[in-house]
DNA sequence: TTGGTAGTACGAAATTCATCGTAGTAAAGT
DNA sequence: ACTTTACTACGATGAATTTCGTACTACCAA
């Protein structure tokens, strides 16, 4: 079974997360994996970018901390890691996406 | 008399702010902003950084609309735009100000 | 076992970023 | 008028980021 590697709470640095989130594309994940429900495999963005781009910018986001990566079959399940983000930087999260919604308002 | 150009408060980007305090230097310079009285000149700030490196910091601050520049003197006095950045991205600041608390406590 | 699915790894190219030194400028001090 | 101060502009450089295509792999399904 293959696995990712995934820093501990302890181990997620400010600089890497803001810079994570500083990025619109990484930006768009991180509010959808927010907001949706049920399944986020990879290919369920539609992001504006090839393949193996989209491949870079969820592994820059798990590497940053902001969001889990595992396996089921063939395809990757990612899920937010709220509650570890929020114990970390307590508020960041919420106000990133406060602040996504007051610039680009969803629906 | 010289000045320096500075968004709007609705020119300012999201991308561009969590970019700007992305970067260790450039968040230095906001939390002393927020946390300091009295005089803000650039050479007061002490960044491990050369003159002109810090310079481009202080721009790339001040373009994304995070400080205010203004020349007094010789001088430029810089502040934070903190009530404009609250009414922009409610929170956002104050996050990443707690964030940088927790990660490297002042004194 | 053959084929499809969903993603990765790698290498390359283009762009942006962070850094610096040198030279210059505007204002203030003497 | 000259010097000092505090900063900027410019050009260069190296590092990091973002992008892509191609080739590959692990798993599943028929």
């Amino acid at each position: 079974m293959r696995t990712l590697d995934h820093p501990s709470k302890d181990e997620m640095r400010l600089d890497t997360v803001l810079a994570a989130l500083a990025d619109p594309v990484r930006r768009t994940v991180a509010c959808k994996l927010n907001d949706a429900f049920g399944d986020h495999a990879c290919a369920t963005f539609e992001l504006p970018v090839s393949k193996s781009t989209a491949t870079y910018h969820f592994r820059t986001l798990r590497e940053a901390g902001v969001i889990r990566q595992e396996y089921e079959g063939t395809k990757i399940m990612n899920t937010l890691r709220k509650d570890d983000l929020d114990a970390r930087f307590p508020g960041l999260l919420d106000a990133v996406f406060a602040a996504q919604d007051i610039e680009k308002p969803t629906s």
